[in-house]
DNA sequence: ATTTAACCGAGACGGTACGTCTAGTCTTGAT
DNA sequence: ATCAAGACTAGACGTACCGTCTCGGTTAAAT
């Protein structure tokens, strides 16, 4: 759970790390996200919040946005499990819906575009996300797919990681550059017209447009 | 092309303006940005190499995010115009390849980065990215589409923003969270997935589809 | 008066400087030296008693001491003026008992002693108080001494500067030292003793000595 | 020799003091007032080259100064020691002379300036210093001046305080107000004035003192 | 042609936060 | 209980920028 174990840590003794401290920062952060939003929220707010030393801080985290990764982890993957109902696209469907209720959660949601944003230019904090949040996603909803393609509900002909793209870009084409309203009918239409797919059903085309493609 | 008048600026006389320094101003920029790179790059630091004063970039840009979006402007759209061939699905699949390109380019893909980062807390940042960037690539992608479906390329049983999502969704999914590599080859594999959709085929056309793999 | 054109101040624009802000600042000081003392007194606390950004300090001042000295400057000289009643004995000995008193005032006294302090390590320091606080009244007291030839009330058969080393030298030893207590006794004591000399009388000088005592 | 038992020190059992520890506590501190110097060496770097935890150093000094204090005091008194060869002022002139050297010793003098110096703050490191460093010189001098008396070499009708001021006053004057150079030649020049005193001679006298001199 | 009002370069200003440093205290084994 | 080690709270350091605010100088329209 510990995130800076990952890499580039250098000294501190982990055994004597205070529980308290690290217990105290983490929700100094959520308080100071919740009410000033990320982006007004400065280290020393933290320190000063949670009654701790900046030092303390810097000794254990690369930055604000790690503090900020660690305290929402043990909260995010509980929220998006993946469901496995036997049914491939009411599933995708359902957890389409959890992310976006996820990213529009008054809490939740600011501090995870703040993680994205950062991790345009912070390639350590852009690993981390994908360690941590969006990989085993990626991986929970891959063995989705594999089950529903066994059922026989997904082509076999098909890049997993490819169908990942189609069934979640939408999302975050809407979500990241707001081009377009998000909502749960969102991920309807988006499940539906990723298995329908948007080739235009000629008659003859139809039976032999497969044999011709 | 001057971005600032779009709303809540407040007095300054347009037709006093400086060209020279606006230009000063965005050509400071431009190579600040190549070789320090945006978020390194400071208000203070563009007034100096340009050889102005901070007042003038205050006065007629809301923040540094502006300047760079009136930087890029003019060499965005040029770069990922759009094609009509005939063939709906091979003009995508360019489009997308010449987008990938500019996203990866090395002095315009950090821009392009930073500024989704800062639309993220910046909704006038936001609003303007959709006006200017976003926007226009979405309308003319959409009326190709529209051609596409006229043509019997494209079911007319579609929404088209969603349409539009799927296809560069995949896009902004690898490329903003890093997920998974970018290249030419995505593109195709997305527009061809798209087409298709990824229901399996029924017993009937299994068959058929069994003996065209 | 403004102490930083002597020598190595880079670059600000004197003329554009804050008068307010300057003396705010010396203020400040003058108000925190009394209070908690210079040592606990730090640039950040001077600052925001002054209601001044810290870099205005450290833009005009090299030195919490170099503001220190700047506040002081105009009350030291005109406290230890050099008196020319025609008495030379006379006037060492009250002028000697200005500097005690100086050196002993509440507020002043402290200051004092720390720019003393600091500028044992801080040569730019003591080069400033040689040239603003020591030197002028090393001067002054040479002319007086001069004087005092001139009415043969001193020998000519001495350098000046050894002489205000006796004459001054007791003060430092017993302030900055705190080897032995300094009142204005001491004052008459070390200028009687200084003009009389320490060597025993001989035998005949000894009879006249007694008479002239 | 150790300080910390004079006075506040509340509780550490001394006979269970590691040898071993304050040894390289000392010596670690000598070799950083060597190299970096002694307003430069934190209390984190004493310990830290001592291999040695910093409550170690604060469980037995008060005081980087302390420490300072305590590793110079055994080289001190040996370099200072006074001479008696029967000739008062000559005695004099050496023992200032020596007292000179030990204050521009390159190792031992910045070291004499930052005791002097944080003493000015720190009245109990004042007291210690006056105890082992001036107090044992002072009243060794005043004991050879008593001895000089006897010898008919210095007045009888002298505050024998006022003459230790004398004497070593133009020492301090120069070397800690900086005001002028300090050599062996100083030596001399005082102590001839102080012996010879600084009124000019009446036409009687001047006579006598001419054939005295 | 002169006024006059804006923009302009420059940079000082009040502030905030940075990331580092050290002080002095506290905690944890090991001796 | 002392020791080495070092994490802890606390807070100052000196720097970097922020966005605002003068201060002359320089245009360019309006007199």
């Amino acid at each position: 759970m510990a995130l800076e174990s990952d890499s580039e840590r250098v000294a501190p003794d982990e055994s004597r790390r205070s529980e308290r401290s690290r217990r105290a920062i983490l929700d100094a952060a959520k308080e100071l996200v919740a009410t000033i939003g990320y982006e007004n929220m400065s280290i020393e707010a933290i320190a000063s919040r949670a009654g701790v030393g900046k030092q303390t801080i810097y000794r254990w985290w690369p930055s604000k946005a790690a503090v900020v990764l660690e305290m929402w982890m043990p909260e995010v993957h509980p929220r998006i499990e993946f469901p496995d109902t036997g049914d491939l696209a009411a599933d995708m469907k359902s957890q389409l819906k959890a992310v976006i209720d996820l990213a529009q959660d008054p809490t939740f949601g600011p501090s995870f575009r703040a993680l994205v944003a950062e991790s345009q230019y912070d390639e350590a904090l852009s690993a981390q996300l994908v360690t941590h949040i969006f990989g085993p996603r990626i991986e929970a909803c891959r063995q989705r797919l594999r089950a529903g393609q066994a059922a026989g509900q997904l082509t076999s002909d098909i890049d997993l990681d490819i169908a990942i793209d189609l069934f979640y870009g939408g999302f975050y084409h809407r979500h990241l550059l707001r081009v377009a309203p998000l909502d749960h009918d969102h991920a309807d239409a988006v499940v539906d017209a990723v298995f329908r797919g948007l080739a235009a059903p000629t008659p003859r085309s139809r039976r032999k447009g497969a044999a011709r493609n």
